[in-house]
DNA sequence: CGTTACACCTGCCGGC
DNA sequence: TGCCGGCAGGTGTAAC
């Protein structure tokens, strides 16, 4: 589900309900979201009594800054934060739950039970899992283009292939990644050492003006996304190809093609993107 | 070590 | 109508 737009306007909504609150009670209703500590029990423990200092973003990562500890969340394909009154029914797909102390709970809603969080000592996050495989965001000074062509230049992946993967740069998925190569006139099966310098700028540059505008937006809605103040994004009006299989590309009015690439549904202009 | 296949889950949609 | 395969905004890990 959410990629980088999505989760840094979740981030933005629950800090203005969340910070300076402090966590009462937890409550774990499918333990396997729950990847650190191994003990749920430990994981209820350390998180009572702590306060919300502050909520960052990595990637696709929400980082909830406690006094003592940092909790890491990733949504994965469907998670969902909440914030619902205390006497609020508690939804089929809702595992896990933090009270806090005005009556208020953030719940944690997700379908597909994807979803992780881990609990780590504050200051020592970077160091382990989960984020400790990331490569920059693509908001971050070291996402130079020196360091984006000398990652793809010595992989033989697909270029699709490799934009996604999170150790190179982190934060973007499968929409704005077609989006991308779109933008920037590149085909998703290109090999990423073959592309030249120019066509890496312009990967590089349209991934991060997508992703700023898509900010912007609130997110892409697609089904049912809303931040958690129950408001949807409006990205998905300005979506070039994701999700628009044999509508006319807005570019040269040939049909837009749903291929598969290394597993996930792409969509391309065979026109306007060059292999 | 780099890369790929599969696992983790539920719900929805289209075809037979 | 009912069943079944395929698909969905992602990634950790086993296996090659």
């Amino acid at each position: 589900m959410p990629e980088l737009p999505e989760v840094e306007t979740i981030k933005n909504t629950l800090k203005r309900f969340l910070l300076n609150k402090t966590i009462e009670n937890v409550s774990v209703y499918w333990s396997n979201i729950i990847k650190l500590p191994d003990d749920i029990e430990k994981f209820k423990f350390m998180l009572t009594g702590q306060t919300f200092q502050n909520i960052t973003r990595k990637g696709k990562f929400l980082l909830f800054h406690l006094d003592d500890y940092m909790l890491i969340s990733h949504l994965r394909m469907e998670g969902k934060y909440s914030i619902d009154d205390a006497s609020t029914p508690i939804k089929k797909h809702t595992h896990v739950i933090f009270s806090l102390n005005n009556n208020e709970e953030l719940r944690y809603n997700d379908v597909r039970k994807f979803g992780t969080m881990h609990v780590v000592n504050k200051g020592e996050e970077l160091l382990n899992k989960p984020l400790n495989q990331l490569g920059p965001d693509p908001f971050d000074k070291d996402f130079t283009l020196t360091y984006f062509y000398e990652k793809l230049n010595k992989t033989d992946r697909f270029i699709k292939t490799v934009l996604l993967d999170q150790s190179i740069v982190t934060g973007l998925g499968n929409i704005y990644v077609d989006e991308t190569l779109f933008k920037a006139g590149v085909h998703p099966l290109k090999k990423a050492s073959r592309l030249s310098k120019k066509e890496i700028k312009g990967i590089q540059d349209q991934a991060i003006l997508t992703l700023k505008e898509a900010v912007e937006q609130g997110g892409t809605t697609i089904k049912s996304y809303v931040n958690g103040q129950g408001e949807m994004g409006m990205f998905q009006q300005k979506l070039f190809v994701y999700g628009q299989e044999n509508e006319p590309c807005k570019n040269c009015g040939r049909p837009i093609v749903k291929m598969k690439v290394g597993g996930r549904g792409t969509h391309v202009c065979i026109a306007c993107q060059k292999q």
